[in-house]
DNA sequence: AATGAATGAGAATTCATTCAT
DNA sequence: CATGAATGAATTCTCATTCAT
């Protein structure tokens, strides 16, 4: 679990007497970020399961630190991950907003697409069965699983696709097909393509 | 130390026909299946990234025997995956002969999607860019692609699917959404749900 | 498992004053002492490629101590003679003051072939042409090399020796000629005389 | 693969009863012979201590053959060095009688040079202290101390050398400095300016 | 006699994790 | 709180040696 210094403390230390302005706190805070922003590019270039320590010595942190908000590796996964899922999230609303539903729903999973893409290890990662990378696995099913469901359900009102089918296990599908993206994490023409016939197959009847 | 072969309990088990005791020479090739054997539960189990002691100890054999036969891990995998490959080959022609062609290529299909089930990490493999797995990779451009290529067209001259689509990708694409079967292996409902949605889109205009 | 530093015991043996438990942090200075007195026995008793475990074993620590504080076998056997060629660069000055210089060159020949003695390996590791052991190399001709260079051209002023010889070359020779001493590490006579031999060589025009 | 016996009977065993013409004793002698010329090669391109493998493997006979000519590394050592010993013994008169003693002398060490250059890890080898290496230093005691013991006694005869020095630790001296040629195993400027000092040593008072 | 398959003991190296400072 | 030293299990790979065929 990261560091649940940080959520509470937010709104209720807010109102503290403004004296008590500089503490280790927002130290703790820095590191917390800078960790993420470490494991994000370390993520990305080496796989989720690159070497703890490459990690920490990125971020300029001991290891200790490192266990300190991050006990599970997946702690450290689910919270890299967590606010790139939300900016998955927060893109939907415009697109819904600028074209029609079927639209959407393909530019937002293109969207989706993009992110999966420079997760090297997150698909296996989240079926690996391994308990530690359930809360990450729920955090999919809580956030992208809503808005995508939103918008299929929006595209199926609109008549654009027949199927029925599971957003959570859609977001599991698209993940995998963005498997072996290059080591850059670029999304390539090959996984574009297949999504986009996985997207052909949502229409047919 | 040596193969400590029971040399005296031959005679009494002379009659026997299978069980095979701990063998030599001519019985290099009985090793060889063992440590297939051996290798292709492991890796249903663990990935193919499983230690190579655990093979080997399941083969019965010491860990040398096992570098002897198979000096590069992607030796062994490519040994495992051959036959099972050959297996998916050779049952083609029977569905080709047996349905019209967009079916037989559905079944088909479906029937690759059993063989790929099993092999946890196999397309991480694929797709791992490290030379090693080349032989690998080529084996199913050389054997796998062909007949999928020959099924797609056959089911393009049938008028049954529209879309271009190169057979080695798509190989890779049904490789990627079996991901994250059960240890036990089986296909489960969401593969199978998704490997359909993606026939389908082959399907679309 | 951290190490299992004695804590209670540290009150009742406070009077001690050498006699380290196991320490840490600070006492990294202690591992690496510990390290290098360990690696030392173990060179002269087996020489210089002495399985990595032996060495860490004597010196009471893990494997990947020894790794972090020496990640290159050549950084250990570096810092193992480092020390030693030092006092042997050491030695020359007093050498110097104290005789003329023929026979300064003489002795310090001979001190030399002691500090060589003792390390079983340590010509074989210099002619190796392993890259790992430049460093070693390197340490030879920017510490021995410039005192040896002094006390030729002092003796070759003098007109004790006419031979125009490099000193780079004559410490491998030297080194090459004292392998062999015993176990115990001993200059044999055999070296000694072999040694003044080539000393006399280099006095004949 | 079986040994492709029976080469047919050489002359030598003509004498025989014309009946048994085939006998495999002209084949041992034959894989003996290559694996000494097997074992020359890979010694000096790899030192003594080369795997066992890659000596029957060029020599094309299985491990177990060289095994039962050669039970002990040092026996094959001791054979491969004893054909180039004696040629270097052999050496020795027509340099007795083409020089005068001290050049004789000289000329023969040179040649003793050439001899140990492509012999990596001779040296230490006959200094390591293994007794299975007993008999070869004994070769070189009964065989190579001898020659050099007598030219020694003439060079000194006739003026040239004052030194009163021990023939096999003279030969030891040659080839430990003969150390570090390079992969080739040539002799190399650096041996040979050392050497030359040496015996330059022995000349001087 | 020859062969080479099999064995398994080493040896090197990495890395997750703990915990003294 | 942070640090990073220490640990040692785990894993890969090599090679000398034996012995069934």
């Amino acid at each position: 679990m990261p560091a649940r210094t940080g959520t509470m403390a937010s709104a209720a230390t807010d109102g503290d007497t403004g004296a008590a302005r500089r503490p280790q706190r927002a130290d703790a805070r820095q590191n917390v970020t800078a960790l993420i922003d470490a494991a994000k590019t370390v993520f990305a270039a080496d796989g989720v399961d690159a070497p703890v320590r490459s990690i920490a010595d990125r971020a300029g942190v001991g290891v200790g630190t490192l266990y300190r908000h991050f006990p599970q590796r997946s702690d450290l996964i689910s919270a890299v991950f967590r606010s790139e899922i939300d900016a998955c999230v927060d893109a939907a609303p415009a697109l819904e907003a600028a074209y029609p539903p079927g639209e959407a729903l393909d530019l937002w999973i293109m969207r989706y697409t993009q992110f999966v893409a420079t997760k090297r290890g997150l698909a296996a990662a989240l079926h690996s069965g391994d308990p530690a990378y359930e809360p990450l696995a729920d955090y999919f099913s809580t956030h992208l699983a809503p808005t995508l469901e939103r918008l299929l359900a929006a595209a199926r009102a609109a008549g654009d696709i027949q199927q029925d089918v599971d957003a959570t296990e859609l977001l599991g599908a698209v993940a995998n097909l963005s498997h072996g993206g290059g080591p850059g994490g670029a999304v390539t023409p090959r996984t574009d393509r297949m999504v986009r016939i996985l997207l052909a197959g949502l229409r047919a009847g």
